[in-house]
RNA sequence: GGGUAGGUUGAGCAGGUGGUGAGCUCAGCUGGCUGUAGACCAGCCGCCUUCGGCUGUGGGGGUUCGAUUCCCUCCCUGCCCA
């Protein structure tokens, strides 16, 4: 049965626009939320999970793969596509949609992930980040400000503010140190942008520390984005210290009405508990990365179709799925496309993957719409499946 | 028949001219991947009752305290010559 509903909230941004249609429930068992982003290029219904194009194309994919998969919206990424093909040479060959040939919404991250997560010869200072090209060692220097001129020539709907995450585990100083910093560079970020077709979401940082973290939160709330990003968390932390995390974010931006974005974190049980906190957004390379190296996500589970016994499973991967795998082909046969190092497993098992995710979203959206989710969690749970290794072993330590 | 090069864990190779063999690449088995330097990475991969034990460098014999290594012999494979 319906439960009774907060009012509901919308932006209006000068290009997004976001409205919640369903909004959490008044009775706070769930911050769960229905809504719908208006982008140039689309409109992106919430909770929604964005594939990784990093390379302006989503790994073994046509756009037409990913859009049979369900997918409204997709990620590319500044680092990577300022060093190769260059910003420039996608702006002089009329922007990223046209470059790559995918029609809806595109976000592109700032790059400030790559700039740290590439490890090695990299220097972080005030003004920006003097790194090396993982392709050609070559030197670079981002800033706040050049990140931004770099998405505005790239041209997606929604660029993001240059920021420093850190690893949670971090310790507490380099944490702060990092945060001030994303500040900083949040500021800049939003002064330097100029182009009005093209929204600009800020970011969240401050790690694990609930005051960092919080503050963090209200600092990044205080200013004009079309949307708060909440970074620094698909690493290293606990899934309990990261719930906890996100619940304190979100109680920070809780009458906030504009779009909540959890980056990096893609697993069916992380994407669940965290539109239970109140997320909207999502990004995350995994579902496309393991269906790659093998292993199918499936309702309760995954089957790593290397294993020997799928070698004579005639069986569909998922006998109700829509996807181009399980409508035409064995497990025996994508076994035997892996062992062979045929291409078109990589193809089949990734759309299936994105399938199944992008499907769960949408069913998370129906539970949402029906003002059931609460009711509906230990449904979704289970389709969500059990506890990776990880999680695993931290229950049993 | 003569000559020659070889026979090492499923395959292909290393190594080793007296002092506890077993490394590499495939293949095989399993696990991990979360704002993608990832079609990747890691572990295992002779046998067993696996904190240990056993076997093991084509077979057999010999020399030796000790042989994969030296000697004899046989078998098998490739190549060359008859």
């Amino acid at each position: 049965m319906n439960q009774p509903a907060a009012p509901s909230t919308s932006f209006r941004g000068r290009v997004a626009r976001f409205d919640v249609l369903v909004g959490a429930p008044a009775d706070g068992s769930t911050r769960g939320r229905l809504g719908r982003l208006e982008l140039p290029h689309g409109v992106v219904e919430t909770p929604q999970f964005m594939p990784v194009g990093t390379n302006a194309a989503v790994k073994a994919l046509d756009p037409e793969d990913v859009a049979a998969a369900g997918a409204s919206i997709i990620l590319a990424n500044t680092y990577h596509l300022y060093l190769r093909p260059g910003h420039e040479r996608i702006a002089r060959l009329g922007g990223l949609h046209r470059f790559m040939a995918w029609d809806g919404p595109i976000l592109t991250d700032s790059g400030g992930f790559q700039v740290v997560s590439l490890g090695d010869l990299r220097v972080v200072d005030d003004d920006g980040v003097t790194f090396r090209s993982h392709l050609d060692g070559s030197v670079h220097r981002f800033t706040p400000e050049h990140a931004i001129a770099v998405q505005e020539a790239l041209g997606a709907d929604v660029a993001v503010a240059f920021d420093q995450p850190v690893p949670p585990s971090s310790s507490r100083d380099v944490v702060a140190d990092a945060t001030a910093r994303t500040h900083r560079w949040a500021e800049r970020s939003l002064a330097a942008h100029r182009r009005v077709d093209q929204a600009l979401f800020g970011i969240v940082q401050g790690g694990l520390d609930p005051d960092l973290r919080a503050e963090s939160a209200a600092f990044v709330a205080a200013m004009p984005f079309d949307g708060i990003c909440l970074g620094g968390l698909a690493g290293d932390e606990t899934t309990a210290e990261r719930e906890a995390t996100i619940d304190l974010a979100v109680g920070v931006l809780a009458a906030d009405p504009r779009p909540r974005y959890l980056m990096g974190l893609g697993s069916p049980a992380d994407l669940l508990e965290a539109v239970h906190r109140g997320i909207d957004l999502f990004d995350s390379v995994l579902p496309a990365r393991v269906a790659r190296n093998g292993t199918l996500w499936v309702p309760g589970g995954k089957l790593n179709m290397r294993n020997s016994r799928f070698l004579d499973d005639p069986e569909p991967v998922q006998a109700d799925c829509p996807c181009p795998l399980c409508r035409r082909f064995s497990r025996a046969y994508l076994a035997h496309l892996f062992r062979a190092g045929e291409l078109l497993a990589y193809r089949l098992a990734t759309c299936h993957n994105l399938t199944f995710t992008l499907d769960f979203m949408a069913r998370i959206r129906t539970a949402l719409r029906a003002g059931t989710f609460h009711a509906s969690l230990p449904e979704l749970r289970s389709r969500a499946g059990r506890l990776s290794g990880r999680e695993a072993v931290e229950k049993s330590a």
